[in-house]
DNA sequence: TCATGTATTTTGATTTTCAAACTATAATCC
DNA sequence: GGATTATAGTTTGAAAATCAAAATACATGA
């Protein structure tokens, strides 16, 4: 078997070619783009699951926590498919969450067939525990940008969360 | 049981304070910064567990793969680290991907304790397919932005990571 | 009304994961 | 150098997460 030793280390940004915005600098922007999100998404990952293993909870809880946080209550085929399982897995997570009184399901007011997850008191105090750590690693990460910087920011991840 | 109702969601950001930069206005848009990184990483999960899902794999050998293809070869115990499992767990994971030919195992060239790992040319073909993908999604993303914006999110983005 | 589609739960099997014990090598301290 | 301690990886057995499919209940539309 051969092996390849192709790979894709290194890549670093110009900002010196801001004013070169012809097809093929947006081109190679976009592979540089593409790169630097997956290492972004790679690293916030592998952060959250360090998180996670020191307070005890799974991965899962805690984006369900994150997402009911940040989203309110949401209805449980809702909440399966924004964190990516089958609604028969989401059932037995939620059950174990009840449980622990981290949240609460309640009939959805127009369609019965449904049902809505929201976060206890309890919950909300852990969401926003988590938000927290959230918070001081986005400010350890942005510690050296301007003001001006961090606004471009929200502004262009924004405009990026809503285009999914 | 009380039940919060308190939430977080419609943060949307206002490009049009960046020349107001005293500390009060820095700390409201690290707020603000906090939550459209939480919800981008959201997204960007749960495009990741559907795209995984459909191609048969498990999101933990996606992840290796990428890791591998980004980064080039690596350690058992640096991988483990970086997905965030035990190496125990990854010990089988990657016999499981040596199996269907994905990866290789070679001694370490100077701890004969470590043993890297890296992808074959079968699996560079994986991650380059999965590679493509991003790259499509990180495209559909911006589509709307200019090249200079796209050379600045590179930018701030490589930053951040940096500060990892 | 009847047929079809959607939301949720349950079930049993499969897969993933961990912690702990074990082997082998490296680094450190007398 | 030689003993001790630390690190890298594997194995093992048990616990947890996950899925697909079946079952139930409600919704929607012909």
């Amino acid at each position: 078997m051969t092996v390849a030793h192709h790979h894709l280390s290194n890549l670093q940004a110009s900002d010196s070619d801001s004013t070169a915005a012809n097809s093929t600098a947006a081109h190679s922007t976009d592979h540089a783009l593409n790169h630097v999100i997956i290492e972004f998404y790679e690293k916030l990952s592998s952060w959250e699951h360090a998180i996670v293993r020191d307070k005890g909870f799974s991965l899962s809880q805690v984006h369900t926590i994150e997402l009911l946080g940040v989203h309110g209550a949401m209805r449980m085929k809702e909440l399966a498919d924004k964190i990516g399982v089958t609604t028969g897995t989401l059932t037995v997570q939620i059950d174990k969450m009840v449980e622990a009184l981290w949240v609460v399901r309640r009939p959805h007011e127009t369609d019965r067939r449904s049902i809505l997850v929201e976060l206890t008191d309890k919950g909300q105090t852990l969401f926003l525990e988590h938000d927290a750590l959230h918070l001081q690693l986005t400010t350890d990460l942005t510690a050296k940008m301007s003001c001006e910087e961090r606004v471009v920011l929200v502004n262009l991840l924004s405009r990026m969360n809503n285009e999914f």
